[in-house]
RNA sequence: CGGGAGAUGGCAGAGCGGUUGAAUGCACUGGUCUUGAAAACCAGCGAGGGUCAUACCUCCGGGAGUUCGAAUCUCCCUCUCCCGGCCA
């Protein structure tokens, strides 16, 4: 959630940073004017406030003494009605307030390029050269090895769900045995969480209320599937108050991640780039605000190293403004060489949404005497199983078997 | 899913319908003492808003109600714990 009071103070630079992430100025405006008549509202309700308890507490006092009380009584009664209406206006002001402010995205980082979409994401960085081969490299879906059965995966749920067998569900448990792994060398500690989470905690990182249709929404509760482990693992610390030296808080976490992909109809159809079904390894950060710049940069080597490892040609990306989740400041994504396709795709992606989370999620710590947000960051480690397709295809051979990466042998 | 108990500050745990935002203990922070540490003693110590700072307002799981006044009374919801059933 976006600051209020940074909108009331310094409405002409937010909205100018806004506009990157196509924010229409007249949300701006009438979230900052509701905001200014709360505020103006609250403070005469307060004084209201003020003068009852006084009264009140006299009550008691001249109860106690024998005092005639009727007058005050009376007088007591009457303001307890002009309490009652303004309160339940401001009730109402807040409400509104709340509701516009929550489907409001984070602020662009200065860092970011400008930019409408994809098209304008600026490139950082190739690592290693993609392979080369003395056939044509097929797309993963063409490697008929045995080892993803999409029609089965179908017939179990529905389209862009995928079942692995063989060396391919060995291959997919070895990945992500090795990753947690690799993680837990650079210092992020292993979690494991539930894969379902209830309203607050999507609220918290952003996902609700805006894009509940991207959601596997529970049958009669009030549950969800999560879209990624981000989720519960960020709210770990929802409505904490953490101590200045536990900070920074690195962890790691498998799960399966569950999206509706309601508006990625007809892309991707084919193969597993894009399933309502994956596997990933997380990284998630909690840090102080001083700390998360040097914490992003870890989290992306991090993820490109262990690329590196497993012998993948990738490049860095820094999305522009327009391409930017909503909860996310900024954001570098790792691109895999698809030999197949011939082309990079995205397998990681790394975010630091500043305080954007820890203000809706409430998650602060104690700075000296004072109490401040936290800052929150994510990224994948990888997607498993868009790190398996990139090893069938740039480890394939010409009879369509498949090598393993070297660092992988041990796992498997 | 059936029966019982409960939800108060970081934790534990008091709280008569009226100066209770809340006793007490632990933890924590600062100080005295000590060569240093421990112990002991003294002091401070919930959150959010508001203010230059005070004042002041709100919050005792969430919501509604009774009352001049609710942490304390009533109702609804949620969650937790114990007993039974089912079960990895």
């Amino acid at each position: 959630m976006l600051d209020i009071k940074l909108l009331q103070n310094d409405f002409e630079t937010i909205c100018e940073k806004l506009r990157k992430k196509k924010v229409k100025e007249e949300v701006l405006d009438t979230l900052r004017s509701i905001s200014l008549e709360l505020k103006k509202e609250k403070k005469v309700l307060e004084e209201l406030q003020a003068e009852q308890n006084a009264k009140s507490k006299l009550f008691g006092v001249y109860a106690k003494e024998g005092k005639d009380i009727n007058a005050l009584k009376a007088e007591l009664s009457e303001n307890k009605t002009k309490v009652a209406e303004l309160n339940s206006l401001v009730k109402d002001l807040e409400e509104k307030l709340s509701s516009i402010a929550s489907e409001i995205p984070n602020i662009p980082d200065e860092s970011v390029p400008e930019g409408e979409d994809e098209n304008e994401n600026v490139e950082l960085g190739l690592i290693l050269t993609p392979p080369t081969f003395d056939f044509e490299a097929k797309e993963h879906w063409d490697l008929d090895n045995g080892w993803l059965d999409f029609e089965r995966g179908v017939k179990l749920a529905k389209s862009r769900f995928t079942a692995l067998r063989g060396d391919g569900a060995k291959l997919s448990r070895a990945l992500i045995n090795y990753m947690l792994d690799f993680n837990a060398k650079r210092g992020f500690s292993e979690v494991c969480v539930p894969y379902i989470a209830n309203r607050e905690t999507l609220t918290g990182t952003g996902q609700l209320p805006k894009f509940e249709d991207d959601l596997f929404k529970i049958d009669g509760e009030d549950l969800f599937l999560i879209p990624t482990a981000e989720v519960p693992v960020t709210n770990l610390f929802r409505d904490e108050i953490l101590n200045e030296n536990e900070l920074p808080i690195k962890m790691t976490c498998y799960s399966e991640c569950f999206r509706k992909e309601a508006g990625s109809a007809g892309r991707d159809t084919r193969g597993m780039i894009r399933q309502h079904q994956f596997s990933k390894v997380e990284l998630v950060s909690i840090t102080k605000p001083e700390q998360s710049e040097d914490v992003f940069n870890q989290m992306v080597d991090c993820a490109s190293d262990l690329l590196t490892s497993l012998g993948l040609a990738h490049r860095k990306v820094m999305l522009c403004g327009g391409d930017l989740g909503f909860s996310a400041a900024k954001t570098i994504d790792l691109e895999v060489w698809f030999p197949g396709q011939n082309r990079y795709r995205e397998i990681s992606s790394i975010s630091n949404t500043m305080d954007f989370q820890a203000r809706r999620a409430k998650i602060r710590y104690k700075d000296g005497k004072k109490n401040k947000l936290v800052h929150t960051l994510n990224g994948s480690s990888l997607a498993v199983g868009r790190a398996l397709i990139a090893i069938m295809e740039n480890y394939q051979n010409e009879d369509g078997t498949i090598r393993i990466p070297e660092v992988l042998k041990a796992y498997m």
